[in-house]
RNA sequence: GGGCGUGUAGCUCAGUUGGUUAGAGCGCACGGUUCACAUCCGUGAGAUCUGUGGUUCGAAUCCGCACACGCCCACCA
């Protein structure tokens, strides 16, 4: 073994080892419970970022853990590249935009520049050490999940919950396609706002604040607060929209903030999600004057053909000329924009596919009170987005890169065809129903809508266990064991894939839900490429080596945020050295030692009180690891390792198996040291798998014979190696032994300094008479009283 | 506006079902080792447990209120 340890070399090593061996491979026949993990896929979008390596660990010493449980772990590894993020990766990468090539071409250059950055790409998960069998993994815009995905949509077809509407959509007008609830997100925006004259049939004028002139051509009403005395006169009266002159009634509703602007309030269809619901609840009519590309239409007149933001300018400016605009104010309000892109959306109306289930509410907060959460309190915030649903879930999107909606149009008489299963999946672009139209034709027109990537997200339990050949043990898999993610997209995959097994399976999708938080920088604040704060992960793993960056992220307590550390992260290599080397000279007093269970007849006090704290660390790591509270079961292995373990079992046993009194006494501390040190390496092992790795392999692996220690069971309390007094007794003792470094200490003295004459007080004297030549000796002192 | 979470040593965090002097790591001070440790070990200082009111023989822990911070949702004309 060389003097250093050398974690580069090493951890490349046994990386390679673990891949060449197929280590973490699922065996399907293999005997005893299994636990199966939904993991989730990355979006291949380029870098592997701090966080991943942060949720990974989680995830990886969670699998490890039970994998040393000696249960069968199920860790599946895929990658998500299906939809508008890998567009965008695609078009960044070639230097394209797909409205250059064209669908066809697009497509398949997504698929090429997939297959060039994936090898990669999946190289820094392995770097990370993460157990996944890597030999399997899927991805989701394969032939394969396209199939699964194209299944279930059709299955729902069946039951009936799949429908087509024209209806007011979240519509990105940079991205041109429809989007889902969940995927709007706040911008803080400067804006102006506006105030205008309204005249009134009548000949009266109201005031009417608005921060968007341009879509007066599309005002449909006038709202106040039915209790607002100032306005109560004016419900029922008629408007005149400035420039364009429409009459608008003028209408009560108490959505109607009084305090702001004048209380007066123009909707447009459509504005916001207020307008939207006005126009529902009270019948208005529709009035659209913006296209898809986020311009004017023919209804704006003179302002045709101009974008939002210009029209806006010409608008404003016009009511000026009229002497209709009043005022202007500067105001910073949020706005809607689409998470993806940053542009605000727009509420357009647009033919779209929808998985009918707001009715189901119900169910899904019925579903989520079974599951197992950790932390207990995330369920709240999945109930109160169920609560919250508005819409049915929106699954088109007017994409290129996507699983294809599995539907033909007949041309004749509109009637939609449905591939049969066997045929999937499908691209109804490219492919023709096997058979005529009932009503004869032979016409078809193929839907060029595809899926949202949620919709095949969704399925991600179905996807993984797809992958799981033998039927008999994939029958028996289903509901995953459990599903690990951040908290931020509870109200997306979570939500959906709890949707989407309630609608076909009426189950559970997983057991257990863990949450993980994100990483955040030193200071506590989120890590934004814009801020410039964000940690490369190559670069930290290059200069302290995975075991240490698994060993900070192992910090992180269940659901909550945590920050980046570089000092935790030293800690961690420190620590990883301190396992390297207490075992190294551990085991260099055990060379030509070979381990019998006879040997255990013979042991000392200190043997029996470290073996008893060994029972204790196991039983208590257990119980935490059990329960997901990975950070405090990593404390209880560092404290007894270091400070039991380290500090004073090796410092007491030094001197005996340097100088032993006889045969009996030295193989009793071989074997306590050969049985403690392994132990210490199983339990550091789902944390720092490469360098507990690195020493099981170097003195354990011919006596132990598994080939890793990984593969090995983690031990378990055991009886005979339990003596709770005599360990009691120990204790007092080294209590004994800290009031004597204590003395020294205050006298600045060597703690190998000789007490001759000194005589030092100790406590317990009665309980601790038949260890006093032990401490004498340790000590170095003669007179303890 | 609604919900959730957090607030404990200079910093990052533990504190199980309320129970004798509130813990750890880092940092700090002092000392010792350098024949296991690109170090390591020891000793020590340092906390009115955010505030406030209550329940109790007893509260960091349970309850009410307030304040601060973070997140989610809604609003955002």
């Amino acid at each position: 073994m060389q003097k250093q340890y050398d974690f580069k070399k090493q951890e490349l090593k046994w990386q390679k080892f673990w891949e060449k061996e197929n280590l973490y491979k699922f065996n399907p026949k293999k005997s005893g419970k299994i636990f199966s993990i939904d993991t989730d896929p990355p979006t291949l979008s380029g870098k592997m970022h701090i966080g991943h390596v942060s949720s990974y660990s989680h995830e990886d010493i969670i699998a490890r853990y039970h994998r040393m449980k000696g249960e069968n772990v199920y860790f599946p590894f895929g990658v998500d590249n299906n939809g508008l993020a890998t567009e965008r990766m695609v078009e960044s990468i070639n230097g394209v935009t797909l409205f250059e090539v064209g669908r066809k071409n697009f497509v398949q250059l997504c698929q090429k520049t997939i297959s060039k950055v994936l090898p990669d790409f999946v190289s820094g998960w392995k770097r990370v050490g993460v157990s996944c069998d890597f030999s399997n993994i899927y991805s989701t815009i394969s032939p394969a999940v396209q199939k699964i995905s194209q299944q279930h949509f059709l299955e729902l077809f069946g039951q009936g919950r799949i429908y087509q509407k024209e209806s007011p959509t979240l519509f990105c007008p940079a991205c041109q396609t429809a989007i889902a609830q969940a995927e709007l997100e706040d911008k803080e925006e400067q804006s102006v706002f506006n105030d205008i004259y309204f005249e009134l049939e009548d000949g009266r004028t109201i005031i009417i604040s608005t921060t968007r002139p341009e879509l007066l051509a599309s005002c449909v009403a006038v709202f106040v607060h039915p209790r607002d005395k100032r306005h109560k006169d004016l419900i029922g009266k008629t408007a005149i929209v400035p420039i364009f002159g429409q009459k608008v009634k003028i209408m009560a509703d108490d959505k109607v903030d009084k305090e702001k602007g004048s209380g007066i309030v123009m909707c447009c269809t459509f504005g916001d999600t207020t307008d939207l619901d006005w126009y529902f609840k009270h019948n208005l009519p529709l009035r659209i004057s913006i296209t898809k590309q986020g311009e004017l239409n023919d209804l704006a007149g003179e302002f045709k053909g101009f974008s939002i933001k210009a029209a806006r300018k010409m608008i404003l400016e016009k009511l000026k000329e009229k002497g209709q605009l009043i005022s202007q104010k500067t105001i910073e309000h949020s706005v809607n924009v689409h998470e993806r892109c940053g542009t605000e959306i727009e509420i357009l109306p647009t033919k779209q596919w929808f998985i009918k289930y707001l009715d189901l509410k119900e169910q899904f907060l019925k579903q989520s009170g079974k599951l197992n959460w950790y932390p207990k309190y995330m369920k709240i915030r999945l109930d109160n987005w169920i609560k919250g649903l508005r819409w049915d879930w929106c699954v088109s999107r007017q994409r290129y890169f996507g699983i294809p909606i599995p539907i033909w149009h007949c041309k004749k008489c509109g009637k939609i065809i449905l591939p049969s299963v066997k045929d999937l999946p499908i691209d109804p672009l490219h492919s023709n129903p096997t058979k005529k139209c009932s009503c004869g034709s032979s016409e078809f027109i193929p839907e060029t809508d595809v899926l949202d990537t949620w919709a095949t997200s969704s399925l991600s339990p179905q996807i993984a266990l797809s992958l799981v050949k033998n039927k008999e043990t994939k029958g028996t898999m289903f509901p995953m064991s459990l599903r690990p993610q951040a908290h931020d997209i509870i109200n997306f995959w979570l939500f959906y894939t709890l949707a989407r097994s309630s609608l076909h399976y009426k189950k559970l999708p997983w057991r257990d839900v863990f949450i993980s938080g994100h990483v955040l920088d030193s200071k506590g604040e989120k890590m934004a490429k814009s801020k410039g704060n964000a940690v490369d992960p190559e670069a930290i793993l290059e200069k302290y080596g995975t075991d240490a960056v698994r060993y900070w992220a192992s910090q992180a307590r269940m659901g909550d945020d945590f920050r980046f550390s570089e000092e935790e992260i030293q800690q961690g290599k420190r620590t990883a050295t301190k396992i390297w080397n207490a075992s190294r000279f551990a085991l260099m007093h055990l060379t030509n030692y070979a381990l019998k269970d006879s040997d255990a007849k013979n042991l000392e006090d200190e043997d029996k009180w470290i073996f008893t704290k060994l029972n204790r660390a196991i039983k208590d790591y257990a119980a935490k690891m059990d329960s997901y509270e990975y950070p405090r079961a990593k404390e209880i292995i560092d404290g007894f390792f270091w400070n039991d373990f380290c500090n004073n079992y090796l410092e007491i046993v030094k001197a005996r198996v340097y100088e032993p009194e006889n045969k009996q006494t030295l193989k009793a501390a071989q074997f306590t040291i050969y049985k403690v040190v392994l132990g210490i390496l199983k339990l550091y092992a789902p944390f720092m798998p490469f360098v507990t790795e690195e020493v099981y392999q170097d003195y354990f692996r011919k006596t132990e014979k598994t080939k890793s220690i990984h593969l090995t069971l983690l031990p378990e309390p055991e009886k005979k190696f339990d003596f709770p007094a005599i360990a009691s007794d120990f204790e007092t003792a080294i209590d004994a032994i800290v009031q004597i470094r204590k003395y020294k200490s205050e006298h600045q003295l060597s703690m190998k300094a000789e007490l001759g004459e000194v005589s030092i007080k100790v406590k317990n004297k009665g309980k601790i008479k038949k260890y006093l030549p032990l401490i004498s000796k340790l000590m170095s002192v003669k007179k303890i009283e």
